[in-house]
DNA sequence: GAAAGATTGTTGTTGACGACAACAATTGAT
DNA sequence: ATCAATTGTTGTCGTCAACAACAATCTTTC
């Protein structure tokens, strides 16, 4: 369709197209299934490499954890707070690097299905101290382990050597 | 204020919580200043590592090409356009690892800074090919020295060799 | 050559996420 | 006692991935 489907906005724009004067090797690539593309600049970009690798990674954690029901950030969430109970809001939201505005609505989630409890705290009204209730508990022993086999999908796909250098590499941001 | 400045619906909530029944260390670590909490499992995540890795390098990209106002993803589409004239918005969109309906907006945007033209294809009337304007070329020089000082920025973060072995370890995604 | 199916660009919606700005309650410092 | 800082909360904005639908067009099949 092209220019030819544009209904609203973009028939002003469309007309300003010049149909002619193409370029170089028009229609060759166009019929590309995808490989053979080079990119130039784009390979030796740490930050390209590290997208589609987050890309890769997330969505094989958020499949292994589909039983479950669990993403990235709730998981990590639920993981400080069960290696450090009575933490406050904003103790975990530094730790993770979240802003606490988003930490709200993780843990509105997290104690609707009764795996944290917000308990005032003792010392400082205004905050909380986060507890894992005991259900929570027995379910992030059940999500570590599938974390676990997802970590195994990582060691399978670089390597197992990688996987733990690049753990390495990347310690200064953990 | 904790449960007192809950409004709505969170009011009932906060009247479930049992104010007492508080275990271990509370409020020991209200006060903490972000540092010195174990993260137990999180460490050892690739996925974790990742992310913060990822926000680290896409904040200094968008800082250090602030002035031309690109962004990472804006950078990846000029530089495959760039490398490979005439390909269709599906193969940029295959090759990149981003889905076509978000290209669309991309190149929206790319079009009107007249960076990329969209041209009719000459083979199929239903693509088009994606060239760079003549201003979009010398625009991409300029991007891509600045793309190499936050590379730099990157080398100096994580090491000269660890950035290469990175680069070699996620070879594989890109 | 016509019908059926696949592809391409487009529009729209949804939800997760990061960033920012306000606000009330509370704490801490002066 | 007053003023600044902190904590949790609410809200908005913009980015991004994922889907679903659609019209135009190409390709395949009979």
């Amino acid at each position: 369709m092209a220019s030819k489907q544009k209904t609203s906005r973009k028939a002003a724009a469309a007309a300003i197209r010049r149909p002619r004067a193409r370029a170089a090797n028009d229609g060759a690539y166009a019929g590309d299934t995808g490989d053979d593309i080079g990119l130039d600049a784009l390979v030796g970009h740490a930050g390209y490499a590290v997208r589609r690798f987050q890309l890769w990674i997330f969505q094989d954690f958020i499949k292994t954890l589909a039983t479950v029901d669990i993403r990235p950030t709730q998981y990590s969430v639920m993981t400080v707070i069960g290696a450090n109970p009575g933490l406050s809001q904003m103790a975990v939201a530094k730790r993770l690097g979240i802003e606490r505005a988003r930490l709200v609505h993780l843990l509105d989630s997290l104690e609707e299905r009764d795996f944290v409890s917000r308990i005032p705290s003792a010392t400082d009204r205004r905050s909380h101290a986060l507890h894992l209730t005991t259900r929570g508990k027995t379910a992030l022993a059940q999500f570590k382990r599938l974390a676990a086999e997802h970590e195994r999908h990582v060691a399978e796909k670089i390597g197992k050597e990688n996987r733990e250098r690049l753990l390495q590499i990347l310690a200064c941001f953990t």
